[in-house]
Order: structure tokens, then C-alpha cells, then sequence
DNA sequence: ATCATTTTGTTATTTTTTTGTCAATTTAGT
DNA sequence: ACTAAATTGACAAAAAAATAACAAAATGAT
């Protein structure tokens, strides 16, 4: 027992690309796949996606490829789509908004619960039927709702304080959008989502291109 | 001539971090740094720090560490931040419309010049003083204004025609933000920023921490 | 001015990641 | 039933990335 050696990041990465590709697959009516095949899919190397794919058990066959549904479904439990998480946003501007009307992540198992906001004017509203509540409301809320993960949109002065608090309640799962990097300790984990950083990246490509 | 060696995408997707950090220090009247503080504040080590800056040049002095202030120019200066981006939006959905409030694009250089929809009601109204015109007006827009990035936010199913399009008006950066990968070939660079894919990886990791 | 300390830039080493190879297995055609 | 073609899973090799090591240079205390 303890066999299972270390899944990389870099694979885990990787992980919903697949799903992507392998949902379109499904979309076009293709039952099977080789990993040649989606490579050329992808741009990237059959043996990458061999690779990958076995860090989790074998789920092709030789001289066929793979079942792409069944493939699809596997990754997504390894993802853990099959599962539900309850998500609660932080700050109801702009960015929260957008995240709360997005209908993607709920098909995704992600169901925004509740949105939290300082201001008067906005508490009380819904967006996207989701009920928009005061700041204060987030101890009582977490009580009463498991919460799995706080989504925080809130401005970049803040995010510090209000991640402690999130922390303090025993959320163990942070999707931040704010500049600022998290890091709260062993147990709660951070996925840094940090847009500019990728508009500069893009801006950096584009000045190389042409010298 | 022709010296410079290939600078792998590993470093270019660091620099920004590095942007942050020292802007923070700035604010901080921090005035130096050596590769070791900032080596713990960022989490990473002081030797990755000292290889990616030396990828561009020295920017140090041995015995005394980095200016902090110089240091965070000269990376400006590579990411292209003393440059200016003319950017589009096209599709003023919510993402559409918290991408095009959020101030710091312009703070890094990016301006949101216009932004266009196909929905009636949209059109002719502004966001964060911004024009939303037609998508029909893209063409003349593009004719008459220089436009470096365009920013996609348009549903799923049209981002193909999309960015087609705009390629097609000689655009030659995108920022894309539908769920399906775009590769527009050689002289266009994107970024691809799949959201679901990031909280997907989060839903990954909080699982694997319980088990 | 001297010397111990600090700290870079660079090269060497180690680790991680990606790619290539191939035997074993399955498919599919005849 | 036989055989050629396709394709995986496993392992080996190569490439890339991260880390360590250290000489050279600057600092700062005495």
C-alpha cells in the first residue's frame, strides 16, 4: 500500500485540456480515438498523452485506442466532476458578476451559492438568481451551507484580510482572482488566477514577433 | 548578431510574478533587494530568481543585491510595459464587461479602445466609458484605428468565425477566453485563459488533500 | 586599509518533463 | 485461421528546467 507514486502538476495541468477535447469528440459522434490521432488534435506528442494517461491506470486498448467516452468519464472522475462543490463569491463587481453568470461552471459541478458584497446598494439584489448578501452574513452563511470554495473578487487592498476570515471559518479552497498571491498554510489550497500577468505575457509575444 | 539564446516560455511566464513583487516592494520603500529576500517572500529559490534574471542581462551587483526600483523598470522594459496595446473587445457579455472596467489593463499599457456585440440593445451604450459598437463595425474600426489585441469573450460557438475574422484584419494578437483552444498559426500569437480548467484543477486538489 | 561577510553571475549537477522506442496485444482484412 | 497493420503501455533516452556550487566582486565594520 502507498504505491501510488507522485502525479505531477504538470500532468494534473494537462487533465482538462483532455476533458475539452475529448468532449468536442463526443459532440462529432467519434466513439474512438488513438492517441496518435489526438495528438494531431492537440499539438501535442501521442507519447505525452500515453504518458499522461497512464499515471492513472490503463484506459486504451492496444490496436484499438481509446474509448472516448469512457475516457471522458474517467478523466472527469479524476477531476472530479462526478462530484459537487458548493462555491461562494466574494465581491459582487464586475468580475464577480461575470463568474456568477457563468453557467459553465455549474455544469462543471461548481454551484455558486451565494455572492457577499460590502455594498448597501448591492445586498439584498441577485445575479443570475443568485442571492446577493452583506459581508457580515459570511460566518452565519458557512454555518448553516457547507461551503467547499470561496471565489475572491474583491480589491486587491483587501484580499489579505478577507482570505484570513475565509480561512478562519475552515474553507479549505480558494480561487483568487485579486494580484496579490495567496498562501495560507499546508491545508487550504489556492489556485491564483492572475489575468494581467497573462495580458503581459501576450503583450511580450507580440513585441518579440516582430523584433 | 543573432546571439541571443532562446529564452524558454518557463521564465517569460515568471516575469510578470517578478513585476508584481517588486512593485510591491516599491510601495513598501523598499530600495534593495538581494535574490535570497525575495527568493522567500516569492517561495521560489534565489538561484531560479538569479538564472531568469541573468536571461535578460545582469541587473545586479554582487555584495550589494538588486535596486529594487531599476530592476522593476528593466523587467517593465522587457515585458513591454513602457509600450502601449490598442486593444477590442468583442462581446460585451459579463466577462466582456468586467474585462473591460478593470483598471489595471491601462495602468500595464493596455488600452480598451472599443468594444463590439451583435445584441441591438447593447450597441450605442458604454462601458466604463467605453463605445460598444456593432460588430459590423469592426472592419472600419480596424481600418481606421491601429488595433494590436483583440479580446475574445464571444459564446463557444462563434469563436472560430470570430477569430477568423478579426485574423483576417490583420490582427495579429488575441486574448481569448472561450473554452476552445485557438491556434490562428504562425504570426498570430494567443492566450489562451480557460477559467473552468483553472477551478477545475482547484476541485482536484482539494479532493486529493482529503483524500 | 584590511578583512570577514554578502551577494551576484556563471557553470555544473540534479531533477523533472518530454519524447522516442519497441514488445505485446488487438483489430481487421483475406 | 492467418497475417499485416494499428496501437497501447512500459521503459529508455533526450531535453528542459530547477537547483546547487563557487569564484569574483562589492560592502561594511573595525
Amino acid at each position: 500500500m502507498g504505491e501510488d507514486k507522485k502525479i505531477s502538476m504538470a500532468v494534473i495541468r494537462r487533465l482538462p485540456r483532455y476533458f475539452r477535447y475529448l468532449y468536442d469528440l463526443m459532440q462529432l459522434d467519434i466513439k474512438r480515438i488513438s492517441s496518435k490521432e489526438l495528438s494531431e488534435r492537440m499539438h501535442i506528442t501521442a507519447s505525452q498523452i500515453r504518458q499522461d494517461l497512464n499515471c492513472f491506470g490503463g484506459f486504451g486498448q492496444q490496436g484499438y485506442g481509446y474509448n472516448v467516452e469512457y475516457l471522458y468519464n474517467e478523466i472527469g472522475k479524476i477531476l472530479g466532476t462526478d462530484k459537487r462543490f458548493n462555491c461562494i463569491i466574494l465581491g459582487a463587481g464586475n468580475m464577480g458578476k461575470a463568474l456568477a453568470s457563468y453557467e459553465n461552471f455549474r455544469k462543471r459541478g461548481f454551484d455558486i451559492v451565494a455572492v457577499f458584497d460590502v455594498d448597501e446598494k448591492k445586498i439584498g439584489t441577485k445575479i443570475n438568481d443568485i442571492e446577493v448578501y452583506s459581508t457580515d452574513k459570511i460566518p452565519e452563511f458557512v454555518a448553516k451551507t457547507k461551503v467547499d470554495i470561496a471565489i475572491l473578487t474583491v480589491p486587491n487592498k483587501k484580499i489579505i484580510d478577507v482570505a484570513k476570515e475565509i480561512t478562519s471559518l475552515g474553507i479549505k479552497a480558494i480561487w483568487n482572482f485579486s494580484p496579490t498571491d495567496l498562501r495560507l498554510g499546508e491545508d487550504v489550497v489556492v489556485e491564483n488566477v492572475h489575468l494581467s500577468d497573462s495580458l503581459m505575457v501576450l503583450g511580450y509575444r507580440l513585441r518579440e514577433k516582430d523584433y
